[in-house]
This record gives structure tokens, sequence and C-alpha cells, in this order.
DNA sequence: AATTACATGTAAGAGGTTACATGATTCA
DNA sequence: TGAATCATGTAACCTCTTACATGTAATT
């Protein structure tokens, strides 16, 4: 059984947009992808290239004013087709995502400071304020700047993933602290 | 800035369970740290001979009656001062999971077949409400066979966060799929 | 003069998956 | 006899991160 190689759909995905250029691809996945998806450039280079020897795209230099040169990267009918398919295949299984943060509650009883285990949560649950305050200053400026492209329904829809998700953990973190102050080893579970 | 290793710690972390050898190791990880956690043999052989070598742990074999001879590690004092240390350490980011079917949904305004991206959506609640009565399994042989070790009261933690993760997952996909059906930004086409 | 943004790339290595290889014991 | 469970391990391979290397142009 081979593995996919996500990288690559996520690149032809994003050259059918305006994004061409290693660059562009890299701040169009940090800047509207980055709540679920993330890359470098050290898989963007090489991918581009064998893109172009697989011919799923091809390449333009072009010459810029009062910017470097850069490469800029078509989708071809191939890479379309690649595309496409990918995209039309179902998902086979729901990932599973490691959390750092629950491997060390796990084993938390091994540590008797209680007071440190609230403090990693109460700073996780911070980070994730943080987060979803920057997924609803996304969203609105997708409302305010909209432009009513069928595109902005998607992106929406993975947004919401991201601000359900995202409040899901915070919530569950408030739970968790109240759970282990209220410190009941047997007693009541809600 | 070095890579963490938390293959490492995950395996120490569950050395002073009374999980000792790699098999029961995978078995522990598959069975109760599966909503955050997963692991090959592939990494844990190898990690328990750096263990070793590390002097984090010691090996003891054991021969078995009707079953095959067995290692077992125990984590020494030098390893629980490793793993300790760990613990106290706060979480430095929250972690990006990748989703493939976000990817795919975020191109999806390219492909003219609604239905199918429907489908993939229906697909995935279903996963995941296996997943959830997984968990709720899970939770309820905890709370029926449950000792009241404290560790029970850290294991349910976890599994909260499973539950609430799922259940986020769940409603988002339903509300996605009402969006799509009967959310059109510019119109029915087709 | 220094920093930031734009721009492209490579090499080493960490981390993880998968397939393979081996073998004992139990149960149907 | 064949399958399942218990048990340990390796090698090849893939994916991704990080550090490095280079250079232009604009801004502070």
């Amino acid at each position: 059984m081979a593995q996919e190689n996500h990288t690559k759909y996520a690149i032809l995905g994003i050259l059918t947009t305006s994004c061409n250029s290693g660059y562009e691809i890299k701040q169009m996945i940090d800047n509207s992808l980055n709540h679920f998806w993330k890359i470098s450039y050290g898989q963007i280079y090489p991918m581009l290239k064998t893109l172009v020897t697989d011919e799923l795209a091809y390449v333009v230099e072009v010459a810029q004013e009062n910017k470097p040169d850069k490469k800029t990267y078509f989708i071809t009918e191939k890479g379309r087709a690649v595309l496409q398919n990918w995209l039309e295949t179902p998902i086979e299984k729901v990932s599973i995502e490691k959390n750092e943060l629950l491997l060390k509650l796990f084993f938390s009883s091994n540590q008797k400071k209680e007071q440190l285990t609230i403090k990693h949560i109460e700073q996780y649950i911070e980070k994730l304020q943080e987060r979803l305050a920057v997924f609803l200053t996304i969203e609105q400026s997708i409302h305010t700047h909209g432009t009513g492209h069928l595109d902005e329904q998607y992106w929406l829809i993975t947004l919401d993933y991201g601000k359900r998700a995202t409040q899901a953990a915070i919530e569950w973190g408030n739970a968790a602290i109240a759970t282990i102050k209220g410190g009941n080893v047997n007693g009541e579970k809600d």
C-alpha cells in the first residue's frame, strides 16, 4: 500500500488559483490554508520540478521590475486530470492527530505537581484563543472583501471547521481544569 | 532548533505503567492512546534499544510458558528524571493537524460534481460516528471496571478531548452539507 | 548600514511507514 | 491444517524539517 503524496495535490490545487510561483504557494498555504495544512520550501521547490517532469505543470520564467525574477508554474490538462481524479477519490481514513498535551496529561498522575498540569492546559487555551481570533479576523475579511466567488463558500466551510475544532478544544480545556481542580479521583464525574 | 523526540517520551511514559514489552507498548497505544497517538514496531524496537543505551531503561528477558519469550523493559531513575523534566516543560506550540478532507474541499469549486463532495463529507461523518462510538464504549468500560486509580481521571480527560473533537467535527460536517445543498453563492448551476 | 520582503534552491538528517523475515503457541 | 495471537526485529523507503546558501530591491 503506497503512501499518498498529498503535497503534490496541494500544490496542484493551488496552481488552479492565481498563485503560480513557489514563493506565492508558500504564502497561500501559510495565510489561507494554515488551519489544516502546512508546507516548507524544501517540499515546494523539488515538487514543482517533479510536476514539470511528470508533465502535470509547465514553467514560465518572468522578469519582474523592482523585484527579483520569478518562475511561474501553470497546471497542464494532464495535471488537471490528476487533480480531478484525486478530488473524486473518497478519504479512506480519518487520520489520528498526535497531541503532545494529551500525551503529557495521560502520564500526569506520575507527577505530583497538579498546578503545573493546570498551567500547561491554561497556556494551551491561550494559544487556542489566539488562533480563534485569527480565524474570526479572516472570516470577517472574506465577508467584507467578498467577491461572491464560488471558492469563497468552500473557503468559509474549511474556516468553519477550524473555528469549531478550536472552540471545542477550548471548552475541553476549561472542563479539564475544572475536573482536576475539583480533584475527584473516585467521586462525581459530572 | 532540534526536533523533540516525542516517541521517546511516549514509550518512557508507558514504561511507568505495567506495560513492559515492545508488544505490550504497541497494544497500549493502539487501545488506550489511539485518539491522540500512534506508533509502529519500526519505531518501538529501535527506541527501546536506544533507551537502554542511554540508561533510561534496562531490559530483563523473561521466559514464558505457553507463550514465546519476551523482553521486559523497566524505566531507570535517570529515565524517570528525563520523563519528569519533559512532563514539566510547557507545550511550545499547538500543532497544525493536516486534514485531507479540508484540502479537497478547499479546491472543490474546481469540480462541478457537488454531489460527490457531499458524499465525501457524509462518509467522513460516518467514520467519525464510528470513532465516537468507540470512545463511548471505552468510557463506559473505565467507569464500570474503574479502580479509582489516579490515572483514571487523566485517562478520562484525554478521552473527553477525543469525544468533544469528534463531536465538533460531526456537527461541522452536517453544517457543511447544509451549506453546500442550500447555499449557492452564485445560484445553482448544472 | 541594517532589516525586511521577495525569490529560489539544496543537503543532511529526523521521524515515520511498510513490507519483509522469523518463530512459538493456541484454537478451531 | 490453517488462522490467530503472541513476540521481536530489520531494511527500504517516503515525507518533512532545518540549516544553509545565494541574491535583488525597498525601506528604515
